[in-house]
This record gives C-alpha cells, structure tokens and sequence, in this order.
DNA sequence: ATGTATATTCGGAAAATATCGAATATGTCA
DNA sequence: TGACATATTCGATATTTTCCGAATATACAT
C-alpha cells in the first residue's frame, strides 16, 4: 500500500526544499514532509519503501528529526518494532529556535562583558537585548496558544 | 594591527559554533562572530589575515553574510577598497527566520488544501495556525522595538 | 587608454557528509 | 536459553562542500 502519489510527492519536495537551507540533511527533511502526511505512525520499512531510500538511512534519519523533536517514536508493546509520527506538539519546534536565540543572547552578553571598547559593549548588548525580546515574545505566543487549546 | 586577542577568539569560535548547525558554513560563521567584534568596517585584507584564511575565502564569506543580511558592504569612494561591517539593524535576521516560517504555513496551507484525509488537513491547518501566530509575534515584537528605539 | 589596486571567479585538492548493504546488537516470545 | 524480528552501527563508496592559489575581471586614477 501506500504508493504515495503525485501530489504528495511535491508536498514532500516543498518542505524539503525549505528545511534544507537551515542545515537539515535531505533526507530527514523528506521523511518530514513524509510524515506530515501520514495518518497514522509508520515504520521503518514502510519510509523506505515509500521514500525509496535503505532502511538504515531512514533509521539514522528518523531518528535526527527525534532528535530535533519534529518527529517521534512509538514502541509498540510486545514487539521491537518501532513506529515514527510527526510530533503533535508542534510547538516543540519553535522552542527549539527558542533555544538559538537564547543562547546567542547569553553569548552576546559574555562577549559584551570581556569586551574592552564601550561601543562594542553597547553593540553587542543591543543584540541581546532583542534576542531575548524575540525569545520572550514566541514564550508568550506558544503560552497563549496552549491556553486557547486547553480552554 | 588587530592580532586577535585570546578571549575574541573565543567569542568568535562560540558564535560560529551556535550557527554552523544551522547550516551557516563555518568560515562564514566566524566571520560573523568575527564582526561584531570590529568597532569599525574593515576590508577583505584584514580579515583574511585576522581570521587566518585567503582572500577569497574571506570574499565568498562576506557575501555570503551579506545575503542573509547579518553584515553590510561599504563601498569607499574614490577606490575599489569594500568595507564589511555587522548589520546593524540585527531584526533583519529576525525576519529571515520570519520569512521561513510564512512559507512554511502557506506550504502547509497548499497541503491541506491537496490533502483528502480529514485529519490530515486538520493536522497541517493547526500547524500553519502555529506558524502564523509566531510570524505575528515576532513582527509585533519587532515593531515594539522599533518604536521604543525611535521614541 | 593604460596601469594599479582590489574583488571575484575558476579549477582542483582536501575534507566532510550522506548513503548503502552487511554485520552486529537488542528486544521479545516460546 | 534459543530463535526470531527488527533496529542500529560499521565500513566502504559516492557525492557534496569547502578551501586555497592562480587567473580573471572591474573600478578607479592618471
């Protein structure tokens, strides 16, 4: 089952094409796309079938997008086989830009600190200070958002 | 002048280490580290030579960050000589990252439109929600700045 | 126009990465 | 424990990316 078809094929490529830029490998980024698509979790023989590539790329791939929590894992009890869905908590994947920005913010800072010339402090604690208004504001957003889902 | 210092090293090599799995090339992600650090714009010499890699390394990088609008070129008139500075106005990278996540949603919004499993479309219509939520807030939060710098 | 200083592009070498099939490890059941 | 099914890792290969120095192009000044 599950020849994926024409359309999906192109949905597939679309999101590729646009996670590839940001340093994710191809082929985790079609199994991205790929399990956007899929109703229910799949397994390891089904991606490589459907996305024609071998079983242990699409091993270490699934579990690269586990990893970067757009995907996860499903045991299923009473066997070892181990089936793959797109994470529901989409959130997740935002928080983890989230992550980026806090980071740069803290090393900005660090930077600032050990820095000599006044204008470069002020520089770089500018570019903190944004980061952390941007972190700040997607905290409040996903906050938001999850209170709407749970109200 | 400009041998870099140990701590500047350092700064440079933890902002280039934040940004290469985002898939900035590593050379490009030094420099950028690199520039925030210069008080003022410098040329293609002093970087190949501060960051010890060639002249033409240093070109692609430069450019390379110029795209992503992290760094500026300034032309110095009445000679060849290009000046590379930090942006200054750091929310445009924010808006980088913008601009993924609208195309995001709107991929997201074409899949479902294309999708014919109900929960399918639900699935890609809650996430394009998502990523337009977190498009607004960032503008919002961009233009908060804006108007506080201004005012 | 020509010469000079500089940036950019080119071609090849080196390094990193992705991918595969085979080998190995691990979990499950009897 | 042994047998089986499945995931994971390993080693080799192919591909891609990065980097350099040399060659070329470009802008400016005389």
């Amino acid at each position: 089952m599950s020849i994926i078809e024409e359309q999906q094929q192109h949905f597939i490529d679309d999101i590729a094409r646009l996670f590839v830029p940001w340093g994710v490998p191809l082929t985790a980024a079609r199994l991205y796309g790929y399990l956007m698509l899929m109703p229910d979790a799949v397994d390891l023989d089904r991606i490589s079938d459907d996305l024609e590539i071998s079983k242990s790329s699409a091993s270490v791939a699934a579990r690269l997008l586990e990893q970067y929590t757009l995907a996860r894992r499903r045991s299923i009890r009473g066997t070892k086989r181990i089936l793959y869905e797109v994470s529901e908590n989409y959130e997740e994947m935002l928080g983890q830009q989230n992550r980026l920005l806090e980071a740069l913010a803290n090393q900005l800072l660090k930077g600032a600190e050990t820095s000599r010339s006044e204008k470069i402090q002020q520089r770089l604690r500018d570019m903190a200070e944004v980061n952390f208004a941007a972190r700040d504001a997607m905290n409040e957003m996903l906050r938001g958002l999850g209170a709407k889902r749970s109200g």
